[in-house]
DNA sequence: CTGTTAGCGCATTCAA
DNA sequence: TTGAATGCGCTAACAG
């Protein structure tokens, strides 16, 4: 049924090693033979397989990437840097969602590491001790993509979540703000939640702005979030005049619900986050933000892995992309 | 260096059949030898090599998905239907992205089969006669997910979109409107472009209304593209009073274009497209439009190839989704 | 219930 | 430049 390249061999009347060195490309095979095989192959319709190929050389050609939800915006930014990355040098990529979630994040490292893949993406949440045992007992590279490893022993891509939180904050600042609300993440979330909050904080305290625990909500990421904390901050009896989101999703959440309250955004009230998501640029007022390259996030760390792979040296095995802020039309003079 | 099977085989006084056995769930094990054989495993730190397997038993459970682009949201929310029902079934996937281009999405198919994949779905522009003949050659089941094909000789899931288009507009001459605009895709996409396109075309003439050219405008999907056409439409002689667009993106552009012209949605134009993005709910107004269940077409198709790889009998091996008009506050009457 | 024996399709020595 | 032989780690008869 299936062509194997024993019948290639037979049919061009050579060995089989000679087909596997032609369809390896070894260049020690005279261009008479090569061609004969090739239209044998041509001839029979073959197809090598990967899988008895992975197996005699120990090598797949595909990674392995966890990632928290591919049908977040941000992270299929970083997959897509990945593949793109990836399909470049030849590898291929299996994806698995973890939604955060550590048992499904230790469970899919491991079926990922029974596939023999060459090499691990890691894109999640905290990195516990028992991440580190499972990517210990790979006997292949790992690396972490836009996730930070308290440990900091395995190599990593991603930027700065605290600086980048301190620069947004910072702007507020810079055009007189001083009465700044947070929309924060969970701080169990250790990039977007909590360094984020504390990039918030350095950022008020350095102002000499005292912290004020009611300005800050705890929101999920998501629009409505946004919405929420903020009908909130409006409720109180003397509201901020600045609102920094940890993400542009709930910034927006924030816009639009500052505009349903019949208030202007930035007349009245400026808002400020973190991502530079495509849809920054398609809200009124379009909104101003610090961007995180996810894109690059996602090409920089497969470039690292493959590098990692070959066993080439690498310089930097824990890098930080710069970000950027934004400025658009969301944030405004303190009133 | 590796454990294997056999290392395991040893230390547990068996033989490697019976480990495999006890690996695989075979029942036809003595509780006895197989906890003994748990324990190597468990001292050894066995890990099964999946490649091995692959070769002996002739399946990877691993599927192919060939996809235009991840980092698009509408089939971002497709992949993410796919690989929960794929996890649900013990299936991995292994993520091309194509870009809707012939020559990739035939190469990406031809390296999915090298890898021995189990199944394909495929997720594309036009499906071309070399591509049947590349599905042909696949000894493996293949369905095509949110993508039409006209010969209708492989399985596919997706949504009628000629009637999608149609529903649409037929809302908004429900409302009164007589003057429609069109945002298209390119007509040589057959789904969201030409179908769309015809829909639009087939209520209009069917209320009677005779077509006229230059109230279509053809876009590339994205929100500039929605902000351009109707910077077009805004410099007829007579302006539209609603517009119709094939995709949400372009709606919001359409939206924000219309309002940065100084006019009001619904008031002054309405706007109604297809797709029900998550981003239609976050845009102010919100928007009206055909729901395309994403989710379910990614999780609808990969449960048919499952049962496709399964050779379990299928009912249906061609199935449209439902879609529905979502209302929400772009749409108002014609003024 | 358990063990023996063959491959699965290929890369890779080692010789020639 | 080519071929023969071996084994990668496992599953799947088959026999017992």
């Amino acid at each position: 049924m299936t062509v194997t390249i024993y019948d290639v061999a037979r049919e061009a009347g050579v060995s089989m090693a000679t087909v596997s060195r032609v369809v390896n490309n070894n260049p020690n095979v005279k261009p008479q033979t090569r061609k004969k095989v090739y239209e044998a192959i041509e001839r029979l319709g073959y197809r090598p397989n990967a899988v008895a190929r992975g197996l005699a050389s120990k090598k797949t050609t595909t990674v392995g990437v966890v990632i928290p939800d591919i049908s977040n915006a941000i992270f299929a930014e970083v997959a897509r840097g990945i593949e793109d990355i990836a399909n470049m040098y030849h590898y291929n990529i299996i994806l698995c969602n973890a939604d955060k979630r550590k048992e499904k994040e230790i469970r899919v490292v491991n079926t990922l590491l029974e596939k023999q893949v060459d090499g691990l993406l890691f894109m999640g949440g905290a990195v516990t001790d028992e991440h580190l045992q499972a990517f210990k007992t790979a006997n292949v590279p790992v690396v972490l993509c836009a996730t930070t490893d308290e440990h900091g022993v395995i190599p990593s891509v991603d930027i700065n979540h605290e600086e980048a939180a301190y620069d947004a904050v910072r702007t507020l600042i810079a055009n007189g703000h001083r009465r700044i609300a947070m929309i924060s993440g969970t701080l169990q979330d250790p990039s977007n939640g909590y360094a984020r909050f504390h990039g918030y904080k350095r950022a008020i305290e350095e102002a000499g702005i005292t912290y004020d625990e009611s300005l800050v909500r705890t929101g999920n990421y998501r629009y409505e979030s946004g919405v929420e904390a903020v009908k909130y901050f409006l409720e109180l009896p003397e509201r901020p005049t600045a609102v920094f989101a940890a993400t542009d999703e709930m910034a927006i959440g924030a816009i639009h619900s500052i505009q349903d309250a019949g208030l202007k955004v930035p007349e009245n009230i400026s808002v400020i986050s973190v991502d530079n998501s495509r849809m920054a640029s398609m809200v009124r007022p379009q909104l101003t933000t610090v961007a995180q390259p996810m894109y690059d996030i996602g090409a920089v760390s497969m470039r690292l892995l493959t590098k990692l792979m070959k066993k080439e040296a690498v310089e930097q095995a824990k890098v930080i992309l710069p970000h950027e802020v934004i400025t658009r039309n969301s944030v405004g003079g303190a009133v």
